[in-house]
DNA sequence: GAGTTAAACGGACGAACGTTCGATAGATAT
DNA sequence: ATATCTATCGAACGTTCGTCCGTTTAACTC
């Protein structure tokens, strides 16, 4: 009974048998409660799908709950890592922001089947698992909030940080009910037109109304 | 066999006391898909807190998808007839986009828990009753698109409209997953707020990038 | 090639699900 | 007083659910 799991860089990570088809059931199970939901999902849906049989998938997590919180973990924990990553190559606020943005983007418009488990089944999740993905949500916010602030003093701007940052998470996050990228363009337009409509947004406000 | 139901302005319409007792049902509904979601929420769990046996519930409706029918249309229908009342006292095409966005705050987040019904439920629905949400869906998002639309011809602004117009409805909807009136203030502040960040979002793109 | 571990399986468990049937008490109409 | 209709109920129907037990095959190790 295998218990510890290792998570690398591409997709769910794989480096022995184990993990790699660890990533493969987590890659499935992704792809159907996105199509149906957390509840709307059966494990003989994911059974079906992935080709193993009901008992053969208990062999790689303990309950449908910790599927979705490997899920979920897996997704913020591998988007933070970009994050940090991408962050190192520049300095200026504004740009330390749009990084943020074009990341966030990339990351999940490359994925909007985990896009939309992530934001879909927000709060399904329960007691110690639900309290830790809550953690790494939080933590992920705060990076944002920490650009815009930096931002917001060095050009002694002036607004409800909390407001904003979250109308920009808003913006992100309510793509995966639209996007279309033979419509809408690759990530790096989109990410440059959230961008441009936050950045102007808040750059004007330095008087009250 | 009642078939047919009418719909008044305040929560559900009542009548009759058919429709008194829909209505307090309907309600009650509301509040058990929110917290659970659709699949996860249970006919028991309705008959619970309504105190109506599970075959007493079926006298109001055929299904439970035509419960989230009934929630999500009346809805729709209530949001934009308040809209058409509203846009009645304004022309200049700037108020009339703010009417737009103080409308659907308004609208929503006095009733937060009907709020993420209808954006978490989204497309749920399958079939004819699906149909029929999409489509008052699609006519609500076109009321704001022409707003826009109106705005950016009379300024001559310069972006792609249905980026913006999503972007907007981004950061009207994803309040549901953070508002709290002690900290964000009512419905009009946080209106002229992310009234705010949009317009000027959008004022200062007459050039390219 | 024997022995051990890893990976998968069939088949079942009890519980919960959405829905329906037939019965019934109270109200309304004749 | 009788008949009809409205609103409700208890009890069950057939399915599907998440999970687990005991067993079997496949893959290494020595």
């Amino acid at each position: 009974m295998a218990s510890t799991y290792s998570m690398a860089s591409t997709s769910f990570g794989a480096n022995s048998r184990f993990d790699r088809q660890l990533s493969r059931i987590l890659n499935h199970a992704t792809a159907i409660f996105c199509e149906k939901g957390y509840e709307g999902a059966s494990i003989r849906d994911l059974s079906r799908a992935s080709g193993l049989s009901l008992a053969g998938l208990y062999y790689y997590f303990q309950s449908k709950d910790e599927l979705l919180y490997l899920i979920q973990k897996h997704l913020f924990t591998s988007v933070m890592e970009r994050l940090k990553e991408n962050l190192k190559t520049a300095a200026d606020p504004e740009k330390r922001l749009r990084i943020f943005i074009s990341n966030h983007l990339a990351y999940f418009l490359a994925r909007p089947k985990a896009m939309k488990v992530l934001s879909h089944e927000d709060d399904v999740l329960k007691g110690a698992l639900g309290a830790e993905i809550r953690t790494l949500k939080r933590q992920y916010y705060h990076c944002c909030a920490d650009l815009v602030e930096e931002l917001k003093l060095t050009k002694k701007l002036k607004f409800k940080s909390r407001a904003v940052v979250l109308c920009l998470f808003g913006m992100m996050n309510w793509i995966h009910t639209w996007y279309n990228p033979r419509v809408d363009g690759d990530a790096a337009t989109v990410a440059r037109e959230i961008g441009n409509v936050f950045l102007r947004g808040i750059y004007a406000s330095t008087s009250g109304r």
